[in-house]
DNA sequence: CATGAATGAGGCTTCATTCAT
DNA sequence: GATGAATGAAGCCTCATTCAT
């Protein structure tokens, strides 16, 4: 069935690219053999092999779909042109993450991406990337909440934004892992947090300590 | 020799964990191969198999050797009777962590942890273990704090937890791949937070929402 | 349109064998995939194995393909009426066979269809056919060189022959691997032995040897 | 069974060897697949890559045997102090390769290592050096003929040694692949022409030549 | 107890060949 | 006739694990 349209072959990729996360999902990159994916896609060795040249190439387009989820994800809570309270922000960032965390759903596999990316050079780059975008988004995030009067006038908008992009991680491992958490409860913490006593003047002369100082 | 041999036994086992734990924060659980472990370690493949059944049970015992090293380190957070403000609280947590970012470091191969926690029963257990420990400590702190007065009266302690325990993983993501954060931006970016407008009471069921809510 | 039709098959038939030769000297019969060929001679998969019906059958016809290669320039060798003097021959099939040896020259892969046929039949019985002829025609000449008086009226041409048609094997070799031999360095060779002194005869009984004689 | 003497490893090494060698003379290097060496050595994949590290090492290192053979073999011919007659040197020579040509023997698979030496740059190298060794001892062989004075004084060793390098392999092939070929035949061949009549001054430009000329 | 040679299942990948369009 | 996407057997090689010494 040669001379194909350019359409079939996006299929084709996509159709490799879902089978092939959905068993990364369910077993891990490294424990799902090619094998498994061929027969999730149902698509022989060499048909996979004509759209992805290696396993990993395969497990590096994964790692890149998930810009553009992130991009549209990170996009749509924003869609307003008045900007929502933070708590729900981050309420919206938890739902959105939240809805992907189905058996064979992107952000279930984030954790694999984010453990590649320690060691692995072209997963470290998309990775990379993807975190440095969210924390972009979350710097403007900041400046307009900072201009609007929500955060103090002198507030450094990037340390805002390394709290705020600290924070879905941990919200994607409790979910994935303990899996007793909902964007509410996130949503409901923030809130109490940003209503509580503002913290004494920090005396910058730091502390404790004696194993959190050593080496290893 | 009941005793000398225990204590040589226990040396031997912690010297074939640092060997496997540098190993795995450069290359990967995966990608290691035990031989690259029997070389690093100095000893032969008999005599690591003297002390771990399988590849699964050294990357299980690595797991297992973070708990008492969180414990340690949530425990000296907290060991003046007084407590901290919340702010420095996380500070010290995130410089403990940092601290413990070397080049074999533990929390190096944190993120493989979190990873294999996804689809890997033991490690599961492991990991939401130590979730679940750092998010109690969180609890009783948040308990702390607003019996101090220093959140509302009304808080919800698990909730504040909630928020709290998330964002290790996120600053340490943050740190391990972006390289660019450390204690004190994490410090001043909680600060601007608990020293916000507190939010406008929320209307409980909003959202917006069409990618967000979509399956996969 | 029969006549057009056929040309036009032989047309693809050359189009295919002159890119798959050029494929096989460039990277060995069986380093070349047969998608290289496709490429190289611009034709599809299928449009190939519309002219052969197998690789092998493709190698077969290469080997096919220098029957008549060879018997023009044996015949062309000896064209005039004539006979030219031995060491003319030699050097002239020397020539020839040099002429042959240009990138995607059919002398190029001789080597090759000598080693398939060590071990493979249908190539054997190519090979041996084209060996066979060319000691044929070595005979031949050999008989006219004794008949001419130049070799001893007692000469034995088969023997003559034998030694005539190793000589151009081990020329080609030299010339293909170490390149520094030609036609005329042969032709020299070849006349400074004629010119020696006859051996003594010889008394039968052979020689040394230890190694020599040992089985493998 | 571990700490195995240096004596051991080589026996392994060359059980190894052995093994592909006879799978090799049989079906040829690319035919033969490993498990077949496997099967052939009696050792396990493991085992035999632990003392080769690709199947094309393997090849290489059994090229590289044929360095101190044929080595040997040329020492042997003259051992004697007294260099033979021509025609007996060569015939020992065709001795020696014919004692060699078991179906298991080295020189059954000369021939691959010719076409390999083709294209295949390792292989090149190993052949390369081992006909220019053979060539430099045919020089000296025929630096003593001359000095003997049963060579023209004024010959030049180094095209002689160019014809006599090239008769070896043609004979083998002959041998190989006709099969009807012999030492005696090959002393008988030679015997007549160093006795025929020395060919006429030679006309430097002659030549004939349409196709002899052509490229390809 | 330690050693490290050996095992062999299984993984990734290639490539000759087919066939729907 | 031509195309080239798809097939799937088979190849090379790795590596966790065992066990004779």
């Amino acid at each position: 069935m040669p001379r194909v349209s350019e359409e079939h072959r996006e299929r084709r990729r996509q159709q490799i690219l879902d089978a092939a996360q959905s068993c990364f999902a369910r077993k891990g990159f490294h424990e799902t053999s090619l094998q498994e994916i061929f027969r999730e896609s149902g698509l022989s060795a060499g048909a996979v092999y004509r759209y992805f040249r290696s396993k990993d190439e395969l497990i590096g387009a994964i790692a890149a779909r998930s810009q553009p989820l992130v991009a549209a994800l990170l996009e749509e809570i924003l869609d307003a042109d008045e900007l929502p309270p933070l708590d729900e922000i981050v309420a919206r960032f938890a739902t959105g993450v939240t809805g992907r965390m189905g058996p064979s759903g992107a952000v279930r596999i984030a954790p694999q991406g984010w453990a590649l990316a320690t060691y692995n050079r072209p997963i470290h780059l998309a990775i990379s990337e993807l975190l440095d975008n969210t924390r972009s988004w979350w710097v403007r995030v900041a400046e307009r909440l900072r201009d609007d009067g929500r955060l103090p006038p002198d507030a450094d908008p990037y340390a805002v934004a390394v709290v705020l992009t600290s924070i879905i991680p941990g919200f994607i491992l409790q979910r994935l892992v303990l899996g007793d958490v909902d964007a509410e409860t996130l949503r409901a913490g923030i809130r109490i947090l940003l209503s509580s006593e503002p913290p004494p003047p920090h005396a910058a002369h730091p502390a404790p300590g004696n194993i959190l100082n050593q080496a290893l």
